[in-house]
DNA sequence: GTGGTCTAGACCACC
DNA sequence: GTGGTCTAGACCACG
């Protein structure tokens, strides 16, 4: 499991775990049938109470991205790469139409927005 | 004072005067020396409490935005117009920064990017 | 609040009050701006932990049935009358047609679901 | 043996079995006599533990559906086609006013039930 | 061994 | 005052 949790971040930490966890569902690091380690054991590799844990699976459940089998563990849900895609694209596209939004209430043009990403990229 | 407040959103109340009041500063909406309502006005028209509005005053005022004359009011801060402009594009940038890091996170490239820019603009 | 809670049944504590509330709401008994008692109080009431009402509450936000402002409380969503009906239609028939194929699966006809269910109604 | 197994469904495997097999002797396909496959050969069948299996058997026993002569196996009880059409109808008469009195929750009268019962069939 | 539920109690941000 | 988060620890069902 490769997750980061910022203590600093104003984000609470289990809803850092699930961004991070379904970002590398959807970039396929983490392929359909893969097996979560269990709540105990993640708890105690990120040094968190197993609630947060289990808090941040069941927001991966209830998105879809894995299911739960009570004695068996959590698998991440069968997806076709297609679908994989076509999820992530529909993420970023959602996310991206926030910001663009974002920019566009300053004022900026397409054109001004595409140079600006072209400097931070 | 144009601000839109709302109880659904997630954002705390006083965050959401603070963005808005700084982002009409920044695209020169409301210039240099204008004088916000007082508080208990502008708690009165926005049918919230003083107290909240007071933190949203004192978050402008902690960004430099806006300062306070007691006994007298607050006032949008004397910028020239290069200044606001130099201030909106750092702030700018500095979102633009990470957005574009989140989408490199999932593998796009800067053309992808701007494709898809292009689509939600 | 009109819950009452079986500690004897199968289903886990936050799932009956869920069930019970929105049941109240899709039949009109919950008005729409109605204000949820506090989670603190609502367990004093129901003699259970304060997390188990948090989990109801978070099952019934998750519904779109009620909508939470921190600080303020938990109040039933606004919805139209007929919005209330199509929600409540909705789910009955959802209902239905699982009991339905059940009954079908020992074959009886709809004519034998008819009597048998104005025997018991 | 005609067993479907979901481990995506919320209900315990050894729940998933007992219902199954116990609507097929309700239904008249598993004829009073028949005997069940050894708990060994079920298991390695539907790929699960023989726990799992005994523990359906258990409940099926319990229910008087099947009766256990060891060292020969499990066979469905001798039951005349009355007392199995007998069983059957207590089975969904039980299960349908439970059904009934959540639609009559809901302010539904019997000709409404009906109706949406046509639709849904 | 696994996850599911429930508990008591703490600290924080917001209003 | 309100809800939001996190904690530690218990008991249960399932396999």
């Amino acid at each position: 499991m490769n997750v980061a949790i910022s203590s600093t971040s104003e984000k609470p930490i289990y809803q850092q775990i699930f961004e991070q966890i379904s970002a590398q569902i959807l970039r396929g690091e983490l392929a359909s049938g893969y097996s979560l380690p269990p709540i105990r054991q993640a708890a105690q590799e990120l040094r968190i109470s197993i609630i947060t844990v289990k808090k941040a699976w069941e927001e991966l459940e209830r998105s879809g991205l894995i299911h739960t089998v009570t004695g068996k563990g959590c698998f991440v849900a069968p997806f076709t790469p297609d679908e994989i895609r076509q999820m992530r694209n529909d993420l970023i596209l959602k996310q991206m139409a926030g910001d663009a939004s974002y920019y566009k209430s300053f004022g900026l043009t397409l054109d001004e927005i595409v140079e600006m990403m072209r400097k931070v990229y």
